[in-house]
DNA sequence: AAATTAATGCACTTCCGTTGCATACTTCAA
DNA sequence: TTGAAGTATGCAACGGAAGTGCATTAATTT
C-alpha cells in the first residue's frame, strides 16, 4: 500500500498537513503544476510554506522541477522509479500554448547527444510546445 | 561587405545609434546575451532601450530568443540562413553550469520527435545543461 | 517538562520583463 | 521650410515570481 502518507516518509519526509494536502493535489493533477497553481487550490494557503514544500519534495525525490519555457517553474511527481536529477529531469515535457498546460511524456526517450570535446553533458531538457490532444479536438 | 548597418538595413530595421552599438556587441559575443548582460555593458544605457532593441532584433530576425532553462531570458544573432522563430530557433543550445553561459551548437540538428496521435509540436526547444570546454581545462 | 530541532507564516526584498507616457528625433508631404 | 506624422528614446512605475530573514508554533528528544 503507497499511501500518502508511505511517499513522503519513505523518501525522508515528515508527513505534515500541508505536504500531505500538496502532495495529494499533485497527484490528482496529471499535468505539471506551478507554486501558484497549488496556491490558488488551497484558500487558507501561505506562498512560502508551499513555496518550501515543494522545494523539499524536489530535493527528497518526490517530483521534479520542469522548466518548460514558459518563465514560471513546474514540478509534477516522479514515476515510481524515476532516476531524476534534482533540477530536472530527462524525459520530454509538452507544453500546450493553448490550455497553457505541460505535461510529461515519460515514454519518449531523449536520444543520446553526442557534444564537441572537452564538454560534458550533465542534464538535458526538451519541451516540445505546440497543441495538446484535448484542445486539438475542440 | 556586411558591415553593421547593412544588417539592421537589410532587415527592415533602422540603423540608430543604439541599435548598432547593441549589434555590434552582440556580434563580438560569442555566447547568448541577457538584457542585463548588454545593459551592464553600456555604462549610461537605458535598460528599456535596450529592451527594445532586443525585442525589434527578435521580431526582424536579426537575433533569436534563447530559453536556457535559467529563468533568464538570452539572445544570439541568428546565422546566416537562420530560419528561427520568433520566439525560439530549433538548434541546440549548451548551458554551462560553472561560467554560466549559453552557447548555440548549431551544427546540432534536432532529431524528429514523433508525439502521439492528435500532438501538434510546433517549436522544440533543446537545452543541455553542463560544463563547457574552457571550464573543463580549468 | 525543558531543550533542541523542524515547520510554518508573515513581511519584505530582489530580479526580470514589461508598459505608459512624455520628450526628442526623423521623415515626408504640402 | 515648416509643420505634421511617425518612430525612437528615456524615465518611472507596475506586476509576477523566486527567494530570504525572522519570529512563532509544533514536534522530538532527553
Amino acid at each position: 500500500m503507497l499511501n500518502l502518507e508511505n511517499i513522503l516518509t519513505n523518501n525522508n519526509v515528515k508527513p505534515t498537513a500541508m505536504r500531505l494536502l500538496v502532495l495529494q493535489f499533485l497527484l490528482n493533477k496529471k499535468s505539471a503544476t506551478s507554486l501558484t497553481d497549488v496556491e490558488n487550490y488551497f484558500d487558507k494557503s501561505d506562498r512560502t510554506t508551499i513555496y518550501r514544500t515543494l522545494k523539499t519534495f524536489v530535493e527528497k525525490g518526490i517530483s521534479h522541477k520542469i522548466d518548460d519555457g514558459t518563465g514560471i517553474t513546474k514540478y509534477a511527481l516522479c514515476e515510481e522509479n524515476c532516476h531524476c536529477e534534482i533540477d530536472n529531469d530527462l524525459h520530454l515535457h509538452f507544453h500546450c500554448t493553448n490550455c497553457n498546460e505541460t505535461i510529461c511524456v515519460t515514454d519518449y526517450k531523449i536520444p543520446k547527444i553526442t557534444l564537441s570535446r572537452g564538454y560534458i553533458a550533465e542534464n538535458i531538457n526538451l519541451v516540445v510546445k505546440g497543441i495538446c490532444d484535448t484542445c486539438n479536438k475542440n
